[in-house]
DNA sequence: AACAATATTGACGTTTACGTAAAATGCGTA
DNA sequence: TACGCATTTTACGTAAACGTCAATATTGTT
């Protein structure tokens, strides 16, 4: 049997800096579903996982209706053809979208880098 | 071969797939300036130049107001030793941020490729 | 048993980033 | 001159993603 180990609530909101609200959210939203004791909500690492997996996807600036296709496509059902080929055409567009932003990133990045060249040589001229 | 000065607001909207209520929001916002001929309207093409950054911002999952900031760092005041090393230690903050967001990307990128290669399988199997 | 700490369930409120509809204005063309 | 079309201002509306109470419950400690 393999060990259950869960996490309460305020291990979760202070492992990752959010309020219970945020979780409790998502879970009105579907996205986590942590068992219960009595009436507390326990988080198991699959909970965990997925929580992390939302972060990280807010952090890129997806929505949670967005969080919630890529997560879905981690874990879909098997399938017939149709439904495999349709499952690779989406996969597709969020690596396009994934690629388009690492251009976005690059960009932004080299235009703080000039900035901050400039910055630097008025500090030196200020010595 | 005049370059044209101006554009007008329909001009960008298809530009860029946006709507005019965009445009007139983001110069509530005081993100953009354009001058006006009458009533009408006229950017040019540092409007539309910040319009490309705010967009780019956007996709990047950054807040009109996060944008404000980083487009304020590139046409910053010279300013002197104190300000000039705030600025500088602001841009570290984005340029963490965005390096962490690259992270983000190649993680996910990898995670959605792991999926397509096991859809790819299943497909192979089908046949 | 009393109490503090933690958690739970409503439920209304707030911010951001626009959407959308209405009414007025200006401009080129039939 | 009448008309269509683009544009403008004004202003209420909305979806997403939580924030912020308040009232109640549960659990461990004194």
């Amino acid at each position: 049997m393999t060990k259950r180990r869960y996490y309460t609530i305020s291990e979760l909101t202070a492992e990752f800096g959010i309020t219970t609200r945020t979780l409790r959210f998502y879970e009105d939203e579907k996205l986590l579903n942590p068992e219960r004791q009595a009436r507390k909500r326990l988080y198991t690492p699959r909970d965990r996982t997925r929580l992390k997996l939302i972060l990280r996807g807010k952090r890129l600036g997806f929505s949670l209706a967005e969080v919630r296709e890529i997560i879905e496509m981690y874990d879909h059902a098997p399938g017939e053809r149709g439904q495999l080929e349709k499952l690779q055409g989406r996969i597709a567009e969020r690596q396009a979208e994934l690629e388009q932003k690492q251009k976005d990133i690059l960009e932004t990045l080299e235009e703080l880098n000039q900035v901050n060249v400039s910055v630097q040589q008025r500090l030196n001229e200020l010595k």
